[in-house]
DNA sequence: TAGATTGTTAATCGATTAACAATC
DNA sequence: TAGATTGTTAATCGATTAACAATC
């Protein structure tokens, strides 16, 4: 990467410029953005100021700057940020332009949540198929057992886990047919077997955790 | 607070020692410590240091320490933390030790979803009663319109939301009842209409989004 | 042009890590 | 006692905030 830009020399340097990695942090909040700036559109608003959607979202208009700028250089001065133009971006950022194509590997309440999601419900993602239990919608059925014969032939980059057992072997399947993705709401925490694969372990009860221990602070500092 | 504590002067130092507050930070890696701590205990496990608990978890020894000694001394020199004791501490600085009682607003897939949660299959947290929707289990099942006439009764002190509609006015009756908590997976942001509730929103596809994001990421990486 | 607001640099703040005395 | 490992203090690192020149 170091040794690309070098050769390249100084004449990238304005159009490929050196921008600071944007950290976990940074990322974390795009969701947020993201939705509120879908909800501008469909509202109606055409601009934004950073110090406008800082206040929006409880942080400072800094930040907004230094969270974007980390991407490109989606503002005007004077302007501000084109809602519609902004949301694209960080759309692409997130990911939601690639065409992802999600396989289930069963159907249980987590998975069924999930495809009611704006995600989903809009195709950024788009569920394909669903192995070892009844679909929804539009997606194709499978046997569990047919898992490692028919998943190279649906172009699928991400799958979901709700399945009751056997998640281990099915992550093991899912990494030699290519699978890149892979959110797990299943109990058992799964490591990615390979450098090619992301795994995310969906705990679903952490914000029921992070809810009742704020809870009880509130309690606290009333005392 | 602060005011009390001069008061007390010197005496109490020792026994009710000043710690640094937890940071965010801090309290969203609770929820990990806690789940890792459990299978421990169901695996047999009676003793862990902090350097060994920090490489199961991808952290460094001197932060499960930090995190740990925000909330007290849970440990021994020369021995380390016992499992059960400080799975215990940890359960109760998440508030699971308060028996909380939840409430139901609809049934949607992302409720039925968190009820087969570990929280609540283990108790930590209680079904009593769901509003507008089947019930799952043992709960009580009543009609929307009973809301602000049944809750007083049932002593719950949250509530999860997964309503179609009327978030707001639901998260009014519910504030007025007393509710301190609420799990909002309603697609309508809310805010808290009083100091004494908390209101957490849930998005669902947030990790879903973090997941493709770093998919994309990790296939720029590899160019 | 004047006003507004960005992208960016420097200053501050907070969180993580390293180190070590205390002590089981 | 010797070895292990904590709780804590100090050093480092990174993220947030403030400030401002660039510029639309």
């Amino acid at each position: 990467m170091k040794r690309i830009d070098q050769v390249k020399g100084t004449f990238d340097q304005d159009k490929d410029k050196r921008r600071t990695a944007p950290s976990e942090a940074t990322v974390k909040r795009l969701p947020r953005y993201s939705r509120y700036l879908a909800r501008l559109i469909s509202g109606g608003t055409l601009r934004i100021s950073s110090s406008a959607l800082a206040e929006k979202m409880g942080v400072t208009a800094s930040q907004i700057r230094q969270d974007l700028a980390c991407f490109g250089d989606f503002g005007q001065q004077g302007y501000g940020y084109n809602v519609r133009y902004l949301h694209h971006k960080i759309s692409r950022i997130l990911g939601m332009t690639a065409g992802h194509r999600a396989v289930f590997v069963g159907m249980g309440d987590a998975a069924r949540a999930l495809l009611a999601s704006p995600t989903f419900v809009r195709g950024d993602v788009l569920a394909v198929a669903v192995f070892g239990a009844e679909g929804v919608g539009e997606m194709a059925e499978y046997e569990m057992d047919d898992l490692k014969q028919v998943l190279p032939t649906l172009g699928a980059t991400l799958a979901v886990l709700t399945c009751r057992q056997g998640a281990e072997d099915i992550l093991k399947t899912l990494a030699d047919a290519g699978i890149q993705g892979v959110l797990n709401y299943t109990n058992t925490p799964l490591v990615s077997p390979c450098g090619e694969m992301t795994v995310k372990n969906v705990y679903l009860d952490d914000p029921c955790l992070l809810l009742c221990y704020h809870m009880e602070k509130a309690r606290e500092d009333v005392e």
